[in-house]
DNA sequence: CGTTGAGTTGATGGAACTCAAATAGCGTGG
DNA sequence: CCACGCTATTTGAGTTCCATCAACTCAACG
């Protein structure tokens, strides 16, 4: 086994939130006294239901986790994956009751904001509710984003944005720059990326004989992003 | 020529944040308080371009206007259509430069809320942050549910969930039942369900082969709602 | 060694895109 | 009012891409 990466509150995009003004400094005392609780999420297990009640805000500490909604066929859709350092859940602070479903896709750890306090905050300081509107306005453009990534492109395309896009993320908070470790399966990929796991399977191998990717299972090297990039545009 | 539906201050969505707690009661006096502008837009005109300043927020009162996205194919993706009655360039609240780009599709007519403004009644009243809180939210949400509306769906059912779509908005502020004037052409519907002009033509006419609705240009009865949200939801 | 589950590879059919041609709308000016 | 031309839309034929089904590999595990 291998130690996942994790995030403290250095990384955690609530930073400013928490810590109005003075960003990382004393970074243990002010979580103590705003009652952050720390909660550790078996793989598997559910963080919030679709049709529930959602009483926080999640920051993923550690792992990974994904958020389904609704859709036609039955099964959820996975419509993202929250890596170490993101926050999940923004979008309850408009309606109370969640419209996606979250599943740690392999064991986590993560802070749990309730948004009572939340609320109390942002009533105080409008620097705090404009951070906060940040926050929802940015759950909506990653929907967009991921729009944008599978309209009008094709197979090929989706993979390598989707692996750039996981690169780029992962590397913010230090992980390795090229090697990365996908968590989640095949079938999650392609769910996300709106094809079949075979599909997406193919992509992974047409990418590595091409030598611009190499994979084994869940370790995945980026060989040539500079290429990598140039499928995804569409070349 | 046919004259197109109008929208005034009592169905404007910004309707709560005008007027906070006394909403639709004497509609004229506090917009002329605010100094809200009214603009005319021809068809075609750009109201904001992507990468721009995005220096004020838009109401529709009267047309259609269409959202671009950049997209890899040089040209923009269409990501969404402004009613009458809905809002525009919200995103822009939270990051200065637009994303987006909006283009009239018909003759428009809009009002116009500087944005300074928006701020300062944020700060002003939390009810108010809370209300546009919640409209930024509205546009995540409408991102994705255009998502899961193109996703794992098939061309015939991304139409219908479409039309079901546009007749419910415009049936909001009293536009006919089931008779509705679709503003844009099959380029543009096409483009926004992430499919080609001559596909969406072909379910036009397979959905009026199979009598569910009744097409002519851009005018089209829906027959039997109930029929066309079983192909929408994939019978 | 057999089992199990995830991942890969191959073969096939169907859905939608593309290119191309025919047709319908629609405004303009005679 | 009608003829004209322009554009939008529809229809047709051929091709491509991907989902599906099925067989196979591989690694982990008891």
């Amino acid at each position: 086994m291998h130690e996942p990466e994790r995030a403290g509150c250095k990384w955690c995009g609530l930073g400013r939130i928490c810590f109005p003004g003075r960003f990382a400094a004393a970074p243990e005392a002010p979580r103590k006294a705003m009652h952050i609780r720390r909660m550790r999420v078996p793989r598997g297990k559910t963080l919030y239901r679709s049709g529930g009640q959602v009483e926080s805000l999640f920051m993923i500490r550690s792992g990974l986790i994904k958020e389904l909604a609704e859709s036609a066929g039955g099964n959820g859709a996975v419509v993202g994956f929250a890596l170490p350092g993101e926050i999940l859940s923004i979008q309850g602070l408009c309606s109370p009751v969640s419209q996606t479903t979250s599943i740690a896709v392999e064991q986590s750890h993560v802070c749990v904001v309730p948004w009572s306090m939340a609320r109390d905050l942002c009533a105080e300081s409008p620097q705090v509710a404009a951070e906060f509107m940040r926050l929802v306005a940015a759950a909506g453009i990653a929907a967009r984003d991921l729009l944008m990534l599978i309209r009008d492109r094709e197979a090929i395309g989706r993979v390598s944005g989707f692996l750039l896009n996981m690169q780029q993320r992962l590397s913010v908070h230090g992980a390795g720059e090229r090697e990365l470790r996908l968590g989640m399966n095949r079938d999650d990929i392609a769910n996300y990326l709106g094809l079949s796991s075979e599909t997406v399977s193919r992509c992974f191998t047409t990418l590595a004989r091409r030598e611009l990717i190499q994979v084994r299972a869940k370790r995945l090297r980026i060989l040539r992003p500079h290429e990598l990039r140039r499928v995804f545009i569409g070349g």
